[in-house]
DNA sequence: CAAATATATGAATATATGTTCATATATTCA
DNA sequence: TGAATATATGAACATATATTCATATATTTG
């Protein structure tokens, strides 16, 4: 596959990354984070209303993809961004007019 | 779900474009599209080198989900944007340093 | 050490997605 | 009208994803 600006490799990377944060709990994950800096899985949990180990799962599927990083404390571990790229791409969309979508 | 600063509902939209565009075939197509403006299914296919069917099932996708549109002109259809939105992402994107990624 | 708490793990499953192939449909033009 | 060209369609299939559930693991604290 050929592009028009994007070299393969970007084009590959990009759709990697918006398919990793493509889903309504990943995106409500990320915006949570860009607020807070810093969660634990429960205080996710809690915030979103998701279960516990549907957050952990997807928590784990974003350390994996490189998007999220985690430090454990005590009994916790909190989950914070590793690629602030994501957050461009977040505060893009809130800036933008979705209302007839 | 609850989440962050952004409502439910443009969590669901944000997650439903990123979702829709979130495929190096279809980042591939919005980036030629972003620079050509108005594209026929083959002159994609040949610029992307990718089959006329799956093309055309990915222009269909992205028409019936509102990010692009489409007019005959004799026997070609041409597809442009129609949820410019999704430029600032790509945008965005296309400015990221992904080098480390 | 045992109980309590927080998180991870993995199986199971339903559903969605990406892709190919063969074929249908629409349009032009000789 | 019939051949050529462009695009759409739909079945079939493999693979990926989202979600739930039960349970394992790690950590703290009494």
């Amino acid at each position: 596959m050929k592009t028009g600006t994007l070299d393969i490799e970007k084009v590959e990377k990009v759709a990697f990354i918006l398919k990793a944060i493509g889903n309504p709990l990943r995106i409500g994950i990320i915006d949570a984070l860009r607020v807070n800096h810093e969660l634990s899985v429960s205080e996710i949990s809690s915030q979103l209303e998701a279960e516990q180990s549907l957050v952990s799962h997807n928590l784990l599927n974003m350390k994996l993809k490189g998007i999220l990083e985690s430090r454990r404390k005590g009994k916790n571990i909190f989950y914070r961004l590793k690629l602030m790229e994501v957050l461009k791409v977040i505060e893009c969309m809130e800036t933008c007019n979705l209302d007839d979508f």
